[in-house]
DNA sequence: TTGAAAGCGTTACCAC
DNA sequence: GTGGTAACGCTTTCAA
């Protein structure tokens, strides 16, 4: 008795058991008077939840996971977090965690880690459901997550013909509705900063933007970005507007680089959309700042979110057992980047 | 014998059991050969690591802090995640976290929750160590994270006498600096912008810039922002300029609103610095672009992030035992959206 | 409704 | 160096 006196002084944490002695109670029932559904008299419940109160009492949930296979814990991996993209697509997907209980455990890969080296690391964690952005996995590490039933979704990353599920936004359809649009507004030479090249999402926005322009005979500049950042996007449209046969609107793969392009094409005395029209991709919050007001593509961030969590097994009807892509359309916003090329409608529209 | 059997295949989770069965060791072997410091041979370490591969199996790190009290999980609190601010100190402390074999457990707290209320959650998932940002927390909940030695540390938030470790630029000295450097520009009639009304950081900051004006006899307009957001800074920015009595400089609480003031006078015909001069203060990346190019204190993100890992024992050293504030000093950055009052200076600087 | 006892998958200690 | 066994703090049968 004093040995183990001794050592619940030792550990410093109020366990359950200790809870029971103080009130002479079985262990269970300390437990029970934590589970919702338990069957345990209400006067019990109040008495034990009182002397937890008391005590610090707080439920071990590593322990409780043990039992119950549930971590409560939601792995989100992200590229970066200096791209305003992530952080929104962080921000909803945590927003609509944390009300259901769950937590989310960040983990941002280091420059040249894949997320298939990563990926046992979060399974080791045994957490609940993983979401992963921008990239990929093998079918190897789906397979394996597949057998743990670690429900995986990825997050603007569509990879057909992989056995797992994928929420992205249409990006063929969004180059193709920006080229509709640029073409609308009679540009003539528009040219696509692409970014990464592995990176599906830039090459299918390019792929749709420059088929929709072919097919009206218009042909496109095609310039390496060679990253999603602010730096890309600036050296990208200065080698654009420096040419000698500069295009008449410029779309940037995403929202970051035509921050970037902007800034650089401003510094260099060009005047936007009068010089040159500026068109983005993903309508982060700062694409419609006063400083910027960026024609762009904006993802439904909200409902991409909801679809996430739906398979993930949040929603209320039943998870797809195969694995199932939302394709999710994106909604042109037409903003002061972008104007048009004909002197008639430009009287119209600009006064 | 063909119960247990079914009862490993219904786990799809393969475990050290398994592995030990397989090899004909015991599973105390296993996990000695996952152990770096364990003593164990050579060929039974590979041997085992062979087979794990094999099965698929890995160590459930769940299981593991139950016995070693450590989860290698670090909570990290922050108000939102719009303000580019958040952003980066998560991105600095998660970068630092991972090699260190440790994982982010993300909390945002939604608007009406406070940080005491949250804590208990946080405690409950046996994390190694709590960071706290842009807020504080009751004493009671101080000392239950003491009485369970886990470390807290707040991170831009200096709460004097309060029994917990707290990391933060000198918002004071900050406000200091910025008020000579507008004194040196020979600007007469100064702005601030607060932020929230309860926040230290922005009253700390007001409470230096006034302070130092004052030494020069120099009164200062204060207007209320109400929160450290774009829209506040865009309103307060215009209600200051509309005044009949504008002012010659506006420094706000913080660089997202400093943005959103710049956005909005622009937008409604006012050159900066020309006819304004515009600061901010934190230093985020964005501040350096060309479209803001926006003076600034800057925040020395990496020293505080290391000043935090200090704190939560990561550091070579002892953690101090009392609490310790680490006060660190910001640079001004002397950008764009400020200018010099003076024909003289103006000549020279501009040219 | 409650208590006793058997797990959950590890690590840690003790023999050998 | 290796195996057996007792924790770790909880949930969950099964009896009472």
């Amino acid at each position: 008795m004093n040995e183990s006196t001794r050592a619940k002084r030792q550990s410093q944490r109020v366990t359950a058991d200790e809870v029971a002695r103080v009130l002479g109670v079985s262990q269970s029932t300390i437990s029970r008077a934590f589970t919702a559904t338990a069957s345990i008299s209400d006067e019990m419940r109040t008495r034990v939840m009182a002397t937890a109160a008391e005590l610090g009492y707080q439920p071990n949930v590593i322990a409780r996971s043990l039992m119950t296979r549930r971590t409560n814990i939601i792995a989100i991996v992200l590229p970066n977090l200096a791209d305003p993209f992530y952080t929104v697509v962080l921000d909803e997907l945590t927003q609509r965690l944390q009300p259901r209980g769950c937590q989310t455990l960040l983990f941002v890969p280091t420059p040249g880690q894949e997320v298939d080296e990563i990926l046992p690391t979060l399974l080791q964690y045994q957490v609940d459901g993983i979401i992963i952005t921008s990239a990929t996995v093998s079918s190897a590490m789906a397979r394996a997550c597949a057998k743990r039933e670690t429900p995986v979704v990825l997050l603007n990353r569509y990879v057909p013909g992989l056995e797992i599920h994928a929420v992205s936004c249409d990006n063929v359809a969004g180059g193709r509705q920006m080229a509709e649009f640029l073409l609308g507004q009679h540009h003539r030479r528009p040219a696509f900063v692409a970014g990464q090249l592995e990176a599906s999402t830039s090459m299918d926005r390019q792929s749709g933007f420059v088929g929709r322009l072919r097919e009206d005979g218009v042909e496109c500049l095609i310039e390496q970005g060679g990253d999603h950042t602010y730096q890309a996007g600036f050296d990208a449209a200065l080698r654009l507007m420096l040419r000698p046969d500069p295009p008449d609107a410029i779309f940037f793969a995403s929202d970051i680089m035509a921050f970037g392009g902007m800034d650089a094409l401003r510094s260099n005395g060009f005047i936007i959309p009068d010089d040159v029209s500026i068109a983005g991709f993903n309508g982060v919050p700062m694409a419609a700042w006063a400083s910027y007001d960026l024609t762009t593509i904006r993802h439904p961030f909200s409902h991409m979110a909801d679809a996430v969590l739906e398979l993930l097994g949040f929603g209320e009807t039943e998870v797809p057992q195969s694995p199932t892509t939302r394709l999710i359309h994106g909604e042109l916003m037409d903003r002061g980047s972008t104007m048009s090329r004909s002197p008639e409608l430009k009287r119209l529209v600009r006064g």
